[in-house]
DNA sequence: TGAGGTATGTGCGATACCGCACATACTAAA
DNA sequence: TTTAGTATGTGCGGTATCGCACATACCTCA
């Protein structure tokens, strides 16, 4: 698990990648922006262990982290996962400081970070930043509810459309560098379910993989495989948050 | 489904038993005071649809709300529910106002709401008040979260005491008027298979039970047999939240 | 006292997923 | 070019839960 690298040489507008970032209201990403870290986010990196208190929340602009929660004996689950559509590490601002979940950096790529006492600072001014991180919060919740409800009712292969559906919304391009291995772990099912989910997908011409590098092929027939689930959590991103590509 | 009736004669110290409400600060206490308006909430009241926007926010204190979400096809599934620990309604002050999910009655008593209005207002206070319910919404998440994985790992057996115990922490005695078929729903799954479940904890003493009157009468037997999800969310609750009870 | 409705109990075949074992195939490094 | 390691594919028995059908038991009210 390689080191966080602080960047050295990035485009200063990258941050508009994210969002939040990219929603600020002038005279808070005045005083963000000087505040603002770049930061690597390799594959597999911890951002949060569960129970620690956060140093930092971050803004994903090319990488996607997984909330996931792993069990007693070893077995984990995903509870939501972000991209640059929002921040990690709500539990900061919500008051509790930590979780009982995992931030995994799931996609490598890149992203910002502020020092908790900043964004808490931040919070305290019960401005515009407020009520913009709450409603991000707002739709993880709906994220996670869903989560739990398809964890229930749904089968494996829904599951996975839903799960690359999830994560294609939240990258630049159509491809994801993932091994089964690794979406099982998210799903929380047998690697084996992935890849035979996976084959129905790749036959029926939906998408392409070798060896950890999957290409999406057509979106809207994963759209048709997939439970309602998928819907309610992106139309209610679509809802409550400011977003370029609406709906 | 009864209409809900406001009380006539309710002892005012009664909106003590909700916990979040106990522990408000003397001057919000008594801005609230006369806003706050007793209810009856009987079982099965649908405090909120999926999407309706909230005129009220409910703090229950001797019922319980289940928060669950029906799919299209009518299965459902719960996934979280709020007693005298809680509030319902935390979309209003998170800025959605609506949410997918729907809010009803699981275990018939009584609560206090407030209007929305009121409600907004107090949040804007930015003041002790919204320290409080946001540390309760994330207890919330956590409950949210750990339902998930719940469903995702664990069996119909653990959930069912799983269930069983969360109902009881928010109760006043150790009954539960709940047929085995309303817990199928909440939990999503067959009423039969919560016959065969209840059954082996009949059996065995934890509990016993009367064409839907449970009583529990085995506590540290239910919590040996339910899975580490129930500890996860009881510690987390204790953490984030004032309670008279704690741990 | 009887009848109807509701709650609970039981049986059975179907199925989705699991755990395990092992085969195959691709890739990168020696 | 070989080899070792990793990723993916396949088979098989086991099991939890499902969907359905139906039996039983209890309560309420006429």
């Amino acid at each position: 698990m390689p080191a966080k690298v602080k960047a050295t040489a990035v485009d200063v507008d990258d941050f508009k990648q994210n969002h939040l970032l990219a929603s600020l209201p002038a005279a808070e990403l005045a005083r963000w922006l000087p505040q603002l870290e770049s930061v690597d986010m390799p594959l597999g990196y911890v951002v949060y262990e569960p129970g620690s208190t956060l140093a930092h929340v971050y803004f994903p602009t090319t990488s996607i982290v997984s909330l996931l929660y792993v069990m007693e004996n070893g077995a984990s689950a995903e509870i939501a996962v972000v991209g640059n559509d929002g921040v990690v590490g709500v539990s900061l601002f919500m008051g509790g400081g930590s979780t009982p979940s995992r931030g995994v950096v799931q996609s490598a790529g890149r992203g910002f970070r502020l020092k908790a006492s900043v964004m808490n600072e931040e919070f305290q001014r019960a401005g515009p930043v407020l009520h913009l991180l709450l409603r991000y919060t707002q739709a993880l919740i709906t994220q996670m509810a869903q989560t739990a409800v398809c964890n229930r009712h749904h089968t494996l292969d829904q599951q996975l459309c839903r799960w690359l559906l999830l994560s294609l919304d939240r990258l630049q391009d159509n491809k994801l560098v993932m091994t089964q291995e690794l979406i099982a772990n998210m799903l929380g099912v047998r690697r084996e379910g992935v890849t035979e989910g996976a084959l129905k997908l790749q036959r029926a011409g939906l998408i392409s993989y070798t060896r950890g590098r999957i290409t999406i092929l057509d979106r809207p027939g994963l759209e048709k495989r997939t439970c309602e689930c998928y819907a309610v959590v992106r139309k209610e991103y679509a809802r409550l948050l400011p977003s370029k590509k609406a709906t």
